[in-house]
DNA sequence: AGTTGTCGGCCTTGTTACGCT
DNA sequence: AAGCGTAACAAGGCCGACAAC
């Protein structure tokens, strides 16, 4: 078309032709394999280089059987962590010469098994889910898959390898720094428990308020949203008897200070309040949010790495955890003293 | 393996065995051919649904040149508008039955030529690009790229699709909205003047305040991010001559917004503050922040739509253009009386 | 007689082109 | 002409055969 002639898309015989070689030495080459002598690898390269050669991912995909992509269900792809966790799977996958083909779950009309079926019908090597609740978990319990599963929660699973960012540490961080405040009155503010990082943080902050001798109290169970951390707050018209809240994550804790500003009430002075998550606004909010940071960016590698080492049958790690975080900003302070 | 028979992936051709047909007829039926006896058409669908059959979308990449991939170069996903961009396109793709692979640009170290390699070497039928630079734009533009391209922009383009949520009537309703509160010294906050929508806005912004007889004065370019905006805030230790401000978008708004309450001044008492984007924690800010909302969701299925149009033959929508709204809250107010 | 390097043929699974009733 | 089939093809990978050193 250009002028010069076989301006199509060039394929893996014509380099062989032009290289003087068949098609298979061509192959080996692309693929690495040993026998070659170097002279021949070179002059592959070269009309590789000079044709602009590349491979056709969906023939090798169809030969192999491999189609070096990872599948990913997303729950809830728009909190910031799942949001997170996914764009760094997707470039550690890309490092990794893996692509990513993501289907979020959630507020769509999209159940687990129609989530993998979709999945399956693309071709995956490996599945990753993200920010599952139990019920999903429990879901894909029950598929056969055929795929290496990797699950992204806290617990240990005998079905499923796992990669998580410890969420037990990261709460304990929280708490810690409340009770060396002087904290003795705290209130969780979870996520939904289905949620697995809701309920670990939830169980983490149970277990590490009592052996500070926090003062046991009902927690209140919320849904990640601001709109959820707001409500609540404005329900409280007078100061209540604890004087700290632990809230599960940033976006709640901003609707909670929200609503405690609008009846009257200042944090850290009246209350403090620690987040989770980190956002990129939450040093710039109204106080600035103390708050637990995840490190996503090594999650997204080592659970590419993890399932890598799956697909081509190396040793996998079974269970990873990533430490997190303290962010020690103005939402936290001394108790009051009434 | 499992006892049964033939428990691997069902092929084409065992489907035609067993409902004794050609594979052809298959074929046919899956592709929702014409010339099928109904009779034919169900026997075949009841072996399809009893196998569990489903195409190998590789192959069927192969046989066809058509990989039902949309590619897509998205620039600083991280920001919020690109992210959700992002989800909506994908949202939008699977439901027309297209899968999407999505490449990051920005602070990795990726050029747009680069990641339209890694994509074309994966096979898309089409390509979308989220939030460009003009840099970005214009390398595309010197690339062969033989698929049909879409970039989200304002601006009507010759070379490529456009679609996108019109910044100059967002812009519009932002300015109208000061104006019409008495402002008449409004300070622009543009982001990073090489980013279309950047652009967009600013000279949507003086050319709206020019016809509201708005003071001209110049503006303050940022880079997108709330620590920009609160270290701009900081530097004003005196309120300065203007008496509201047109943030480019939501997170800078809340950094300057911060910023101004370090030094001690009072949104909106002293300055008024409307940004861009309604972000999810936007309405708990402190003050609830008054911001133009673009519809992320209309525009990711008006682009898939074009693109569609454009791989299938179809009339393609040479442009296309999205109304934003004005979301009124409190961070505005009449201007300051001294 | 072994290694090392290369070749041709057949395989993957579906679609396109054409042809026969 | 509606309804279906056969052959060729897409772009690579695997494997046995065989030549060269």
């Amino acid at each position: 078309m250009a002028g010069i002639a076989g301006s199509d898309k060039p394929n893996i015989r014509q380099v062989a032709d032009i290289a003087g070689v068949s098609h298979m030495t061509v192959s080996r080459v692309l693929n690495n394999y040993p026998n070659i002598r170097e002279s021949t690898r070179t002059r592959v390269l070269e009309v590789i280089e000079e044709l602009n050669y590349r491979p056709n991912s969906a023939a090798r995909a169809l030969a192999s059987q491999r189609s070096r992509r990872i599948g990913v269900i997303v729950d809830s792809s728009s909190e910031n962590g799942p949001a997170s966790t996914l764009r760094s799977v997707e470039l550690a996958a890309r490092q990794a010469g893996y692509s990513v083909s993501s289907i979020a779950l959630g507020s769509d009309v999209m159940s687990p098994q129609e989530a993998l079926e979709h999945l399956t019908a693309l071709g995956i090597d490996a599945l990753c889910v993200i920010a599952p609740r139990s019920s999903s978990v429990s879901t894909l319990r029950t598929l056969a898959i055929g795929v290496p599963v990797l699950v992204i929660k806290a617990d240990r699973d005998p079905t499923f390898l796992t990669v998580a960012v410890d969420q037990q540490q990261g709460t304990r961080l929280a708490v810690d720094h409340l009770a060396s405040l002087g904290h003795r009155d705290v209130l969780h503010v979870a996520g939904p428990l289905d949620w697995l990082d809701a309920r670990a943080r939830e169980r983490a902050f149970h277990s590490r308020a009592r052996s500070w001798g926090i003062h046991e109290r009902a927690i209140v169970i919320g849904d990640w949203t601001a709109d959820f951390g707001y409500d609540f707050a404005r329900t409280l018209t007078t100061l209540p008897d604890y004087t700290a809240m632990f809230v599960a994550n940033d976006e709640m804790a901003f609707g909670v200070i929200h609503g405690l500003h609008e009846n009257g009430f200042s944090v850290p002075r009246d209350i403090s309040i620690v987040g989770f998550d980190d956002l990129a606004v939450s040093r710039h909010f109204l106080p600035p949010l103390t708050t637990v940071r995840q490190d996503f960016a090594a999650l997204g590698e080592r659970v590419v790495e993890a399932l890598r080492a799956a697909v081509e049958g190396n040793e996998v790690p079974q269970r990873t955890a990533i430490p997190a975080e303290l962010l020690v900003r103005q939402s936290t302070g001394p108790p009051r003293t009434t």
